[in-house]
DNA sequence: TTAATATATGAACATATATGCATATATTAG
DNA sequence: CTAATATATGCATATATGTTCATATATTAA
């Protein structure tokens, strides 16, 4: 299936969102369940500055979503394709020697 | 599925590069068939140079695999995976707005 | 009210990355 | 043989990207 360009452009802007350890540690950790800003960054190891600046990213790639409580803001999974992708993903990794 | 930093930093490398528009055109145009180097920077609008810097690296990561015909070089893609990591982006993509 | 906490955001900077250019290598044509 | 063609590659450079720092906003605690 050869794409064109308009789609091409959009898939590669997803992949790139999606080629930076810190942002696959945060989506591996959503899929266990939501998690407020401070638990993914502790997860990730990164400062929660870093961790709010990825998460916008995130959220404009419509790839998580948010839940505010009070003072604490809750992020999940935006929907079940992103598992899918990480599931292809690391069939190829553990795939090849 | 909470990951490992190891696995997570593979997946990364894997996203980032697909993370390239000329780099999802050539893949796509490669699972029409197998393509030589002039046929695929023509197709991604790139000049052939940009377009071998792109195998290497499309090489190097196990996506792509060669084979020499006189001077020409075939790229096809190296495992059925790519496909499937794809469709799981298109779908994402198609899914919102 | 003021102080503390959680998150967001803009700017600056350091690093990564894509591309063009020059050039090298390999193969075929003449 | 030499010339032409297909591909590869190192270097330079322009742009993109991740992170930190300082600061802003919102909410709760005291």
């Amino acid at each position: 299936m050869k794409i064109e360009e308009t789609i091409a452009t959009e898939l590669a802007e997803l992949f790139r969102t999606l080629g930076d350890t810190s942002r696959i540690l945060i989506l591996s950790a959503l899929t266990e369940g939501e998690q407020n800003v401070s638990s993914l960054a502790e997860f990730a190891q990164i400062s929660e500055s870093a961790t709010s600046h990825h998460l916008r990213h995130l959220r404009q790639m419509r790839l998580v979503r948010t839940k505010k409580m009070g003072r604490y803001v809750f992020y999940s999974l935006d929907d079940e394709h992103i598992a899918g992708i990480f599931q292809s993903g690391l069939e190829h990794i553990l795939h090849g020697e």
